[in-house]
DNA sequence: CTAAATGTTCAATGAACGTTGAACTAACGC
DNA sequence: GCGTTAGTTCAACGTTCATTGAACATTTAG
């Protein structure tokens, strides 16, 4: 029994609530991460630096309901990926302002983050 | 007795309080209007078509604050101006983004803003 | 001086936010 | 099957948010 996630098409992606999931120290870490780690996808479990496990997964989950990222599963993990064409479609120019500036925030050890374990089949 | 209305410095404008800030539609639609209006400056009074003059004056707060606007008085007053350039050089490319995506939001009436009386003095 | 115009402040309200720890679920490894 | 890994859900808590109406403050106009 697959069960997917709920995602905004994006057409749905609303900015209002792309900026309020946004104004969020732990929210715009979690994308300046991202961001910088390319097209790789990503795990829940490689922010913990950023809180507990609960707080990830709630700061996640408000991030997916934006339409800033797409989060699938891939075993017991989830994988994250950035929305980029998708926001670059809804408001050109707006994501890769806000991450350049979101990463220069950021101190090394936050975008120091940790490896994922090795057990990828999604890639 | 000159009162003076609290700004952060160019410096401190911090980017999870801009996005906070930015997040609610009725703010959104202020700075769409501004934006608008080009260079001239705008009172609050302009604003009521989204609001009670209480709720203007909380969102007007919250804009200053966050340091997306700046706010001086004119007698009885107040005159509103977008930080364009202490934004520009803070988050360089992000206010246009907004501000672009914001205005492409907004019904038509929404954008007819009512003109200012004419007691201007500081223009 | 008085009255009007323009905003601000205050207290109250209900909703949403972000964090916590405990309990739970789902999939993998052996 | 059994335990481990990875993440979610839930209830509880205190905080902040957005709105309202009433009262207040300040400056201009006459």
């Amino acid at each position: 029994m697959t069960e997917y996630l709920d995602h905004p098409t994006a057409e749905d992606i609303a900015l209002p609530a792309v900026l309020t999931a946004l104004g969020d120290e732990t929210r715009l870490a979690i994308i300046a991460i991202l961001a910088r780690n390319g097209e790789k996808a990503m795990t829940c479990g490689q922010f913990l630096q950023l809180g507990s496990k609960t707080a990830i997964s709630y700061h996640v989950a408000k991030l997916r309901e934006a339409g800033i990222i797409h989060v699938r599963r891939d075993g017991t993990r989830r994988l994250l990926t950035l929305r980029r064409d998708d926001l670059e479609h809804r408001f050109p120019g707006f994501l890769d302002s806000v991450v350049t500036s979101a990463v220069a925030m950021q101190t090394p050890e936050v975008l120091d983050y940790p490896a994922a374990p090795e057990t990828a089949r999604g890639m």
